[in-house]
DNA sequence: ATGGATGTATGGTCTGACCATATTTGGTCT
DNA sequence: AGACCAAATATGGTCAGACCATACATCCAT
């Protein structure tokens, strides 16, 4: 540490923030650090990795988009950089800006979340788990007064499938496919008019998985989105 | 804007680079702009939003990180930060994090492809387009002279097919996916010693894209990839 | 014991500087 | 006029040092 000048200026063929999110992802390997773990602040990490604080923090904004890392001011057990894990909302950032770059088409997002649904709902039968969530989520939608109210508890329905399913990837998909689309579902019940036909389609969902008919929670499920997503029905992308 | 002493130093509830963010969002909305195109410099866009260039640098890592643009240095028309898509990237990153925080077990990334690959396969044999790529993966696994370079166009293979699905959301996934899982793919190839039943399973499946037949394509493929990811295969996860 | 004032570590932000890179520009030589 | 080389310039990359806002920790007086 006892360069003379300062600044290493190097080539920088990898830049400095590249090399501490390195460094930082081997520790987190090395060190078998999980989830709820902190990290070292951020001036002692630039001194451990010799940078400057400025890279570090563009490291950790990088880790905090990707929803591993989350960033509490103050002081105390709970301030600084700790460990988190959502893969959901990182993904539902992703659809958004690349929906936006018209990347990606809303059609293509509801195809991906069909895929999802139906695998979700193949699994969920398999494991009838969760069904205490799906018939909790059931009756809220039963007494929900507005679109906006029964959306969140459709919401809630779908992803206790999700859940149900076992799968921690595929849930934080779907969450994240929920969230890309979750404007165009209260369009789609007001535009029903009426919840009965979907309310129909959850119940048969909900009949299927539990009675571990993996083949008809698949066909419901997907009459029931199709329902909701028309695939010729307007101005989704 | 007749500010008088500097730095705002306000609540900053939401912090600056957020505000950037949601800026950038914004005009890429607003102007229309996509793919290709550029933003403003780090200091021009930092003076526009009133903030400091280190606030703009955070948001240009945090856009970088979720593959929607991509910075070139030195001058001149491709100079700076440009918009770019790259979800998979994107999306290859996210999963090795949190693979790397057993936020995620190799099972679940494994069957979450399993699920992708079948769904890819599946359209694939309804639009019978990408036969050319796939038939020239298909000779270079057979003139392949080591697992590495089998591997190599293996991926092609199956890349062919998530891309000719049309679903440019399904086809990153797959290509995250693949990426989280393929230091095991040679493992596989030499663990089963032999590449002969690997390349009978992707003659059938080409057979049956080929043919439109998109029930054979999905068995197919299961069979495929249980031959090389056996669920019961060891420590995967 | 309790409660408030003070201390302090942490992230958040800004300023200003310099480096490395690559194009643009302009001048010089042939 | 054309080709070639040098200087100017714009851009991202990095660093250093400062100050603010926040929230817990500590200590002291009651």
């Amino acid at each position: 540490m006892s360069e003379s000048g300062g600044q290493a200026q190097n080539p920088a063929r990898v830049r400095a923030f590249e090399g501490v999110l390195a460094r930082i992802e081997e520790r987190i390997a090395a060190d078998g650090l999980t989830v709820g773990d902190r990290l070292p602040g951020e001036r002692q990490l630039a001194e451990q990795l010799g940078v400057s604080r400025s890279s570090v923090r563009e490291a950790l904004r990088v880790l905090e988009s990707l929803g591993v890392v989350s960033s509490q001011v103050g002081r105390g057990p709970d301030a600084g950089a700790v460990l988190t894990s959502r893969p959901g909302s990182a993904l539902t950032g992703l659809l958004r800006l690349h929906l936006g770059l018209a990347t990606l088409s809303m059609r293509e997002v509801v195809d991906t979340r069909l895929m999802i649904e139906q695998w979700s709902a193949e699994h969920a039968a398999r494991s009838r788990t969760g069904l205490e969530s799906m018939a909790q989520a059931l009756a809220a939608m039963d007494a929900a007064r507005s679109p906006e109210e029964f959306v969140e508890h459709d919401i809630a329905f779908h992803a206790a499938i999700a859940e149900a399913s076992g799968n921690r990837l595929t849930s934080a998909i779907m969450q994240a496919l929920r969230g890309a689309v979750q404007r165009f579902a209260i369009d789609a019940v007001v535009r029903l008019g009426d919840t009965g036909d979907l309310q129909a389609d959850h119940r048969r969902i909900y009949g299927a998985i539990r009675d571990g008919d993996a083949a008809t929670a698949m066909e419901a499920i997907t009459v029931h989105l199709e329902r909701a997503y028309p695939p010729s029905a307007g101005r989704l992308g």
